[in-house]
DNA sequence: CCAAGGCCTGAATG
DNA sequence: ACATTCAGGCCTT
């Protein structure tokens, strides 16, 4: 059973809204209503996995299980999935969430969209589409930034260059490995390893990108001492050492690992999803 | 290769 | 009230 609403509100996605039972989102130039058993409806009428349910979750858990950590989160959000997003709104809204808080890249993305998506409507509902790369690299960074994007407002206007001018493939990059994948996605500026991941896991189809936050370090580091001692500052290095050895301990399905931790972690500290 | 500092901004904390 | 701190990092010295 998938739990919509939590895995809605688990960082994964920020332009998301629950209006009478039914979760409505913005995803690229789309709009996807999801009901209380995770299948979405898409505005154009394609189909969509938002949720992933093609991947065999009891194999998926029973591959990850390897630690108590992470068999305890998965009891506790048993409905919890990686969402596979359109990569562009992805990549943006990373390049936003860094060195920010949930709330504020919610209404740094709303107000993106709102300037500069088309205007679309489902079920009687209105909402702005997600501006694709050509149109928001037409915009200028002072505009990006009167939404709130504060220093990224840069980054995120030459991402939307690159994007458009095909340096960047995107939809190509699901068909890729994890290291090639992660060097182009890399390539793009306010692109650390940290948000690479997080577009890879979250929209490129890479399930063994795990996303190193100070969470998810956190989490780590009740492992049984499994990652403890290298618990620290993040450099660079280190995180690509943790990196690889956390897909080493959980497998291929590592994202997932890291999701359960990261949501478990981040309620257990009291924090909130809005 | 590593460490340190700066960076938009608004909500939370003192 | 007003000043600091902090928030799901990245980039440049």
């Amino acid at each position: 059973m998938i739990d919509v609403a939590g895995t809605l509100n688990s960082g994964q996605a920020f332009l998301w809204e629950e209006h009478e039972g039914t979760w409505y989102g913005v995803d690229g130039q789309d709009v996807l209503a999801v009901d209380g058993s995770g299948r979405a409806r898409a505005l154009s009428g394609r189909g969509r996995d938002l949720f992933r349910r093609r991947d065999d979750m009891g194999r998926v858990l029973g591959s990850i299980s390897r630690d108590a950590a992470v068999r305890r989160a998965v009891r506790r959000y048993p409905g919890l999935r990686i969402l596979d997003q359109d990569p562009f709104q992805c990549l943006v809204s990373f390049i936003v969430s860094s060195n920010s808080s949930i709330q504020k890249i919610r209404s740094c993305l709303r107000r993106i969209a709102g300037r500069f998506g088309e205007e679309a409507e489902l079920d009687g509902r209105a909402f702005r589409l997600f501006p694709d790369a050509g149109r928001l690299a037409g915009a200028t960074a002072a505009q990006i930034r009167g939404c709130g994007a504060g220093y990224r407002a840069r980054y995120v206007r030459d991402a939307a260059r690159m994007v458009r001018d095909g340096r960047v493939d995107l939809p190509g990059l699901r068909g890729a490995g994890y290291a090639e994948a992660r060097e182009a996605v890399m390539s793009v500026p306010g692109v650390g390893a940290k948000v690479a991941d997080c577009v890879m896991l979250f929209s490129l189809d890479k399930l063994d990108a795990f996303p190193l936050d100070r969470w998810v370090l956190r989490a780590l580091g009740r492992c049984r001492g499994r990652f403890a001692a290298r618990a620290g500052a993040l450099t660079p290095r280190r995180y690509e050492e943790l990196h690889d050895e956390a897909v080493g301990y959980f497998g291929p399905y590592a994202g997932y690992a890291q999701q359960f931790l990261f949501k478990a972690e981040r309620d257990g500290a009291g924090r909130g999803w809005a």
